[in-house]
DNA sequence: CTGAGACATAGATGAACTTCGATGTATGAG
DNA sequence: CTCATACATCGAAGTTCATCTATGTCTCAG
């Protein structure tokens, strides 16, 4: 977190922003929104995102996730990176093997954004 | 909610599923939400969304919305549809208007979804 | 009935996205 | 050093998506 306000993370600016049912969007902040939005906009990514959440310390490889998907090696890898860049997972190289682990503040922002209701 | 299991809408199916930090989603929930979440992973309907909320009375009519932004009538309408028949927003044609109006459980099914931590 | 206004639908276009196979990089074993 | 393994990167191919213009439908006023 030793970023300037100008070089927020997309997760960050999230965290800053009231719930979307409180008061209008500007057009700027739902740009900055939309993509972690849409980081999770997609089938495979939710369940590598909940996969990752629920494995043994929370953490777990890319040879645990791919197992569970018919899908190719590169593809998975692809959608990681997407949810690793919207801040969503964090990567931790260890030997030969990647570790993914959620960042749960950054889910957390987002619930809280989306549900202004439950807030 | 008069429907079988078997013709849930996007939101109630989602309403009944864990956090995805609990356990893993199958393929088939994570099929089922994925759409759902891509209804607002778009920067115009998350301000659509937002303003709808936001406005007067809790309903908004398209004449409103349309002149937050430089698009044109149909690709409003067209957004509105999405979220509409993502169960996110109701419609109610009044006269010649027609209001919209946010599903406010949906939005709150969304946000508990993907705050297993907060929940 | 006729015309105007509010909103939806249809078809087209260009950009973005998902997926793949092929290849690159790095780590550790022998 | 050499090779196998784990993962990432790189184009390419097919699909989906956002947006537009043109047109259709519905409602009300006159």
């Amino acid at each position: 977190m030793s970023k300037s306000l100008l070089e927020l993370t997309p997760v960050e600016a999230v965290a800053c922003c009231s719930p979307v049912t409180r008061e209008p969007l500007t057009a700027e902040a739902a740009e900055r929104i939309a993509p972690l939005v849409k980081a999770i906009a997609d089938p495979v990514r939710l369940r590598l995102l909940s996969l990752v959440a629920s494995h043994a310390d929370g953490e777990a490889c890319v040879c645990d996730l791919g197992d569970a998907f018919d899908l190719s090696q590169p593809t998975i890898s692809h959608h990681l990176k997407l949810l690793h860049e919207a801040g969503l997972l964090d990567r931790d190289k260890r030997g030969v093997w990647v570790y993914y682990r959620v960042n749960t503040a950054a889910l957390g922002d987002l619930a809280t954004l989306l549900g202004g209701v439950t807030a």
